[in-house]
RNA sequence: GGCCCGGUAGUUCAGUUGGUUAGAACGCCGCCCUGUCACGGCGGAGGUCGUGGGUUCGAGUCCCAUCCGGGUCGCCA
């Protein structure tokens, strides 16, 4: 049976016993028990870090038993006196002094666990899921988790002070078939109907202008079916705003204020403001990503005038057939990237979807050229010359549709570094895209999609293009890219009823699809709405970068794994029949 | 759905051309130790080698299938 509390209060946690003198009581998980023989220590853990109680032979003799037969993990409280160690441990904070104890109460015995509770481990993550609560007791985890909600406070302190409202929009709405993958949540009054789970909460926060909030905010749960990445949940929360009578730099800027401050409080850095910006299409045309990281350089360079008469009829056919042919310089290079590695990279920008990848790797005198043999006299030193390489560098070449060369030099690039090992560590680089295209061509329905969702703003100048030229539309659209992460998407909306109907015929949508998917937002516009805007930051992807974690398992408390399941408590998990008549599901088989 | 990587004591790993009873470290259990803090000393327990087939006199090792986990492409308006 175990001990009770009685007659114990906590005084403090046990990171704050640091004065002598005093007399604490302190609650935790036991770290370690080192049984001297005459002398027990043992070290208490709590989230704010760890102090040493002491018992030796004065202490009395049923107490010292009872922390002999202390064990790790035990939950215990402890009261004592505070004193001066007789030696000193410089590497924690309560390292001067010692709990001497004369109270301490055992109040739940722990088994082994599956892992050791250190700072420093390496087991694997699907067991450390499975026990995810004993992970989550690990000081690296507590902290992450700790500063995620120091984010969050943040966040809503900022927004607030600046005039926002928090208001909660709801968790079960109308499905809409554009963009992701809805989670469905079957209706027991409605059967064969469904709700679905926010994707995000776009369409409220819109009609919350058009209800004259003016300004909004929202820590909001967001629910996508689709396949996770190491910085994709299918469940995670957006820093959701929405602002009345504001153009695109106003969001932006109240946006480069949050960004500054929360850096400052939760990690005492410097962001400064206004933040740098790119197009679009410049992002595309040097980074080959519309979330490049800036970190590094590693540029994209245009070879096609260069190589537009050589003799290697891969790079000339490419270019003739209204492609472009591309490269990028990876510096020093040469002894990382062999024969056996660049091979590997062929492979990988192969399954990109380019059909090679051509190279100049110069580490001897002589450079070796994959399309050597191909090229006249000077040609080589030409390629060179234009990519930028010495020797020691390996030149990377595609050749094929703009698109699809920018886009794998952009991955390849992303690739090249971090095998290189030439990002810095500890840098946060900002960056804001604008002037998003509008439309983007969808090779398989053979129309245009909207690249960001169809409320956003055309730019003015764009209006003219809409009927004629898609292509040169561009969106009222701006993205926050952090370290080649996206960390926010945001836009001005569209609140012109008959603009509105517009941009829906230009995506091919009839009358009934408009009315059946987006009616109610149509009719709403039709009552006034002030000019408005907003965006949502990705707080799990901010919290990641901010921790240092390379992925959103480290900053989330219970995180789903790669098919989406979690591991802890099994789920998602079949249901009995009972319950599915009930919704009136009819399972198959 | 495609591609790549991984799965051996509780944990992290080693395990040679297929060959005796599958090892080490940490953890765990017991005994000893009055200033430890990566405590130390002595002793001990602990394994369906992810699962199922196959090849073989013999499989942790080779082959096939499958499950689980990680990364990534597709996908994520």
């Amino acid at each position: 049976m175990a001990d009770t509390m009685k007659g114990l209060k906590r005084t403090c946690y046990c990171g704050e016993v640091t004065e002598a003198g005093k007399c604490v009581t302190v609650g935790g998980y036991v770290d370690t028990v080192r049984n001297k023989g005459g002398i027990i220590f043992i070290v208490l853990r709590d989230r704010s870090g760890v102090v040493q109680l002491t018992f030796d032979d004065k202490t009395d003799r049923e107490l010292f038993e009872k922390a002999a037969s202390c064990r790790s993990e035990y939950v215990v409280m402890a009261k004592g006196m505070v004193r001066e160690r007789e030696s000193i441990n410089e590497k924690i904070a309560t390292g001067r002094v010692e709990i001497y104890a004369d109270d301490l109460r055992i109040l739940a015995k722990a088994q082994t666990t599956p892992f050791e509770i250190v700072d420093d481990l390496n087991t694997n993550e699907e067991l450390r899921l499975k026990y995810r609560y004993l992970d989550l007791r690990r000081r690296p985890l507590q902290q992450n988790i700790i500063m995620r909600s120091r984010i969050a406070k943040t966040a809503r302190d900022y927004f607030c002070e600046n005039g926002f409202i928090e208001i909660e929009t709801p968790m079960m709405i109308r499905s809409t078939p554009e963009g992701a993958r809805d989670y469905l949540v079957p209706s027991r009054v409605h059967k064969g109907s469904f709700y679905a789970l926010p994707q995000s909460p776009q369409i409220y926060k819109q009609l919350l202008m058009i209800a004259g909030f003016d300004r909004y905010i929202q820590l909001a749960r967001c629910f996508r079916d689709e396949d996770l990445r190491a910085d994709r949940q299918p469940e995670f929360t957006q820093i959701d705003l929405e602002m009345s009578f504001v153009e695109a730099e106003d969001i932006m800027e109240m946006a480069e204020g949050f960004v500054a401050r929360v850096f400052h409080d939760v990690l005492g850095k410097d962001i400064p403001l206004p933040l740098p910006r790119m197009t679009y299409t410049e992002a595309m045309e040097r980074f080959g990503s519309d979330k490049p990281d800036t970190r590094f350089e590693m540029e994209i360079t245009d070879l096609s005038d260069t190589v537009r008469g050589c003799g290697f009829g891969v790079f000339t056919s490419a270019i003739e057939s209204g492609g472009t042919v591309r490269c990028i310089t990876a510096k020093n290079a040469a002894s990382v990237f062999t024969r056996k590695e660049i091979d590997k990279l062929t492979e990988y920008v192969k399954g990109i979807g380019v059909k090679g990848l051509a190279y100049i790797r110069w580490s001897e005198e002589t450079p070796n050229c994959s399309f050597g043999k191909f090229l006249g006299e000077g040609e080589l030193d030409a390629i060179l010359a234009k990519a930028g390489a010495v020797r020691g560098d390996v030149v990377f070449i595609i050749a094929d549709r703009k698109n699809t060369v920018l886009s794998s030099l952009g991955a390849l690039r992303l690739k090249c570094a971090h095998q290189l090992g030439i990002i810095p560590e500890g840098k946060f680089n900002f960056l804001w895209i604008t002037e998003f295209p509008f439309f983007e061509w969808n090779e398989e329905t053979k129309h245009w999609d909207a690249m960001h969702h169809p409320f956003t703003m055309p730019m003015d100048e764009c209006l003219q293009y809409l009927d004629t030229a898609p292509e040169k539309v561009f969106a009222k659209a701006y993205d926050l890219v952090l370290n080649g992460t996206e960390l926010s998407s945001g836009s001005i909306r569209i609140t012109d009823y008959e603009l509105q109907q517009k941009m829906f015929e230009s995506l091919g949508l009839t009358d009934e699809e408009i009315k059946a998917k987006f009616g109610f937002l149509v009719d709403a516009y039709k009552y006034g709405a002030a000019p408005h805007g907003g965006m949502g930051i990705g707080l799990d992807r901010l919290a990641m970068i901010m921790c240092g974690a390379d992925s959103l398992r480290d900053v989330t408390a219970f995180p789903k794994v790669q098919n989406a399941s979690e591991l802890m408590s099994d789920c998602p998990s079949p249901v009995d029949s009972d319950s599915l008549e009930v919704l009136g599901i009819k399972v198959s088989g």
